[in-house]
DNA sequence: ATGAAAGCGCTAACAC
DNA sequence: GTGTTAGCGCTTTCAT
């Protein structure tokens, strides 16, 4: 690699006025110029970004942090933030923590070596004990919120969606309805939640303690929780089911086909979070869907936007909630008679 | 963020002393080494690698370029190679070039200016060119294969695993099997092709060119291409399928479903690469399943064992090919009367 | 065993 | 408009 005093010699002229002919164009005379970038071209020159963001202080890298690299849902909101990212001049460094606090924590330190100018974090439940390795470093959280009050967030509305799913099932006559709910330490689950009860209420349905389930967010933890509620007692057992991510909705599913239910004959299913699994699954999902490209795209420009602004214009964080849409498609109807 | 100077300060040390103690303990004295590390931890210390990676020359970082993380198959190849760099103390970057050469071409280019020490390619078609921005860097080729012979590749076996899934399709008695195979200059769709053909004509089962059709790999092309096979005159129809990749894969059960065909009764279905698709749908879909995760493990450690070795026993890049696996679930079965 | 000093490649004052 | 110089934070000779 080709460092910029060769470019300089090559175009006869101090390295500072190559740098200048590089980055500030205007700088710098034009038939200089055209000497410094004909000679770059020609060594085939790429600056060294190390040097660079050392001497300036600043590397035009962001980190981003999510919890499951796996699940198509946190691939698209990485894939969301890392093109808005590039459409920007920056690079984002993607590190996965498996809903782990301990990786998260060992992630966040690795990238502090980084001098990452900001963050963009889907945390864990211990995130706010691991943000304190990265002091004043602008922190956009996706997804899930850790109650930070200096944190910007990007989110969606957890609970209208429940609500909308919720009243759905409602409105088709269901009155015994269970839910498989995500950890109580995460928000999206406990927003989830409430959202679930709120509408039951509003409704006049009455919400039933025993038919909430926990799970920890994999599809295994749904089936589990699922064949838990579909075998209680004929007249116990709920007619619909609301489930709180993508994951457990697939083994929600498959609990019900493991029992010989038919869907939505036997049991009504919605899920939360729209994947090419429910769109794909037979019956094709009733789902909330959000718009998870987007709230990595927003992630990202919140974020980058903060570095420019004036530094103490920080007094209120930004709060974006992006709505969701409720999906009708074929695994929701009428309860059995 | 704190660096070695205030931590030298404070230990009473100079600089070059504490950074001896911190990353050569055994090259200073116990007291002062135990000095240095309480000063270190009391500032909470962490080196900027941007200083250091310039200084020793080498970044212990790698690039990890892939084609298209939404697919759960890239997915799976970069968090093995993640994690795999994870434990070799290295951090891998992560770029999507979404099968598009213009982007691979830039992600590379911003790759060079970070100085990765080794680059994990799942190439587009117009790698080979693309590469040459990074001569002499040390390139593993993942899944697929650019021809270039000093690369080292890892790999499946493509061919026995496209022989094993069509050879099944001929022992259930299938001898009008269509393929839906992806682009012809990428390594492995030439490869599941040869494979498909090969066994065809070992087993004496005519080839029809008529029903080898081409796609790009995505869901949708999955689906044309499928729709068109099956929309041939009934005694021309393919009574089999065998499908070229995962997305594809997926198309082609839609398309059997919007026909109205029963799957396996009227068609069966196999396609390359496990996923959970394809154990959700219905019915739970044959595969070649292939060690994904392993294969992102394996390029990694191949990559970070070629630093370490001598320089010039680059006689022979390795050539990794792991053995594919045909899993027989409910989409394939004897062809209708 | 420790310190002084040089230098990785780059950019930003500060001259002129 | 261009050159000279200093310095980002770190590691590594080379002395002592």
């Amino acid at each position: 690699m080709s460092s910029i005093q060769e470019v300089a010699a090559l175009a006869n002229v101090s390295t500072a006025t190559a740098s200048r002919a590089l980055s500030r164009p205007d700088m710098v005379a034009q038939a200089t110029r055209e000497r410094v970038l004909s000679a770059a071209r020609h060594l085939d020159y790429q600056p060294n970004v190390l040097a660079r963001s050392l001497r300036q202080r600043q590397t035009r890298t962001i980190g981003l942090v999510v919890t499951d690299i796996l699940n198509p849902f946190h691939a698209t909101l990485a894939k969301g933030v890392q093109d808005a990212a590039d459409r920007h001049g920056y690079t984002a460094f993607l590190f996965n923590t498996d809903e782990d606090p301990g990786k998260e924590g060992r992630a966040l330190d690795t990238l502090r070596g980084h001098l990452p100018q900001g963050l963009i974090l889907v945390p864990t439940a211990r995130a706010r004990e691991n943000l304190r390795l990265l002091p004043n470093l602008p922190v956009v959280e996706l997804d899930r919120v850790t109650g930070n009050p200096a944190a910007t967030t990007v989110t969606v509305d957890n609970v209208g969606g429940a609500e909308a799913a919720t009243a759905h099932l409602v409105a088709l006559g269901h009155t015994r309805i269970g839910m498989i709910v995500g950890q109580q330490d995460i928000s999206t689950a406990v927003e989830r939640h409430a959202g679930f009860r709120q509408a039951l209420l509003g409704a006049g349905v009455p919400y039933r303690e025993q038919l909430v389930l926990p799970g920890h967010h994999r599809q295994e933890d749904g089936r589990q929780a699922a064949l838990r509620l579909l075998d209680l007692p004929a007249d116990e057992r709920p007619t619909a089911l609301f489930v709180g991510n993508n994951e457990m909705t697939v083994g929600a599913v498959l609990a019900a086909r493991e029992r010989g239910l038919n869907i939505p004959g036997d049991l009504s299913i919605v899920g939360f979070d729209d994947s090419r699994w429910a769109q794909t699954m037979l019956p094709p999902l009733t789902v909330v869907a959000q718009p998870t490209y987007d709230l990595g795209v927003l992630a990202c420009d919140l974020l980058i936007a903060q570095f420019s602004r004036p530094a103490r214009s920080r007094a209120s964080p930004a709060r974006v909630q992006l709505p969701t849409t409720l999906i009708v498609r074929q695994s929701t109807a009428a309860p059995p008679p």
